[in-house]
DNA sequence: CCTATAATGTAATCACTGTTTACATTTATG
DNA sequence: CATAAATGTAAACAGTGATTACATTATAGG
């Protein structure tokens, strides 16, 4: 992807600094860790100089929620890719299939995973699109899970709410044991995917009636 | 609790200074968040110049991991107390009990459990310490788990090693999603212990035969 | 087309950070 | 009791987020 849009006009002007710095800070943390990340850095790799993130972004806080958004509407794009190409039947092989979406996403993005989940380096209440989508994804469970309950393949055992939280929980467990990487630390002999799967599979069949 | 100690000796030596830095460290971090720790500020709060803490530290993450190392010990106590008051008769009760512990754990002492969580924050593989005691955990429920498939207790079409797998993922989903101020967000209508000790309830009545 | 103005860049500066170094003081040891 | 080890200080370094005054470019209206 070319960082520098028109690269024949004079130099002064970037052009298109707000998405390359974007894209600089993800590769920037990918390398570093998103502690190490600096504002003085992207600037220079952006070939800009220390002050000009700022005309941008109010602060670094600021400019790592824009990066936020953007991968949260990747995930968004990459749950709903998944639950469109399920048949409408099963609501909870659609349940599955969205665990799955998550997952796999949170393993082969992980970056764009901890800066969407973490409250102290983002201003996630402030932003009205993480709010939303991350509401969104919720309120999608929940009608998976009153379908199911409707068409008596749930377990009767469970409370819509309380496995609705549990789900969640369990999915985020499992991602961020992979983005903080407890994996090693916890002995995982299988493939991580093929880990994340097992267990999710195991979270699944445990819902069914 | 006495930060300094001897305070009737002269001021020059503090006298208790590794001890005294690690407590400051975690109230500082209760107050501003584990991004806006500093060692100067941690210095300044102990009475001591921006120095004195590299004598006893090699740098910052080494400091933290000292205050993992602390928290990790304590963490470890809190299960082993809740599991030896449980009766040796039901390995699954004993189970629920560890899971129980570790959430309580995390519900009252976040910003610890934050920091033995973070690998980007601590030296986690360096410390022998902290890579025993979350061994051990882990060898403790895998002993709860063979004990209660041995008295045919555990449901059957569980795999030992994907179900302590999945516990831990769930556990710790569970523990983060609080640590991480996720709890609002996901429109958590109970108190939020209530809400962990459901969540468990859900997931332990689960794999159960 | 030309000019006023808004948008977007720079350079210099600020207070703060982690860390190191040379030196000072206290404690412990032989 | 002298000397070495431990533990403190002060000063300095480069790097940080952020702000300010100023420079340059893009743009919109007459």
């Amino acid at each position: 992807m070319n960082l520098d849009a028109k690269p024949d006009k004079t130099a002064y002007h970037h052009g298109n600094l707000i998405e390359a710095l974007l894209e600089v800070a993800v590769s920037l943390i990918e390398e570093k860790g998103v502690e190490q990340l600096s504002v003085r850095e992207l600037a220079k790799r952006a070939n800009v100089s220390p002050g000009a993130p700022f005309r941008h972004f109010k602060n670094k806080t600021a400019l790592l929620t824009a990066v936020a958004e953007q991968a949260m509407a990747r995930l968004t794009i990459a749950i709903q890719n998944e639950i469109k190409n399920e048949g409408i039947e099963d609501p909870i092989e659609t349940f599955h299939s969205l665990g799955r979406a998550y997952l796999n996403w949170a393993l082969n993005n992980p970056t764009h995973f901890q800066i969407i989940s973490s409250r102290n380096l983002i201003d996630f209440n402030s932003s009205k699109q993480l709010v939303e989508q991350n509401e969104n994804i919720r309120i999608i469970m929940i009608r998976l899970i009153n379908k199911a309950k409707e068409q008596g393949i749930l377990n009767k055992k469970l409370d819509p709410n309380d496995l609705i939280f549990a789900a969640r929980a369990f999915v985020y467990g499992v991602a961020r044991m992979w983005v903080d990487r407890h994996f090693n630390e916890w002995n995982i002999k299988d493939d991580a995917q093929i880990a994340m799967q097992k267990a999710l599979n195991l979270f699944i069949s445990s819902i069914r009636n």
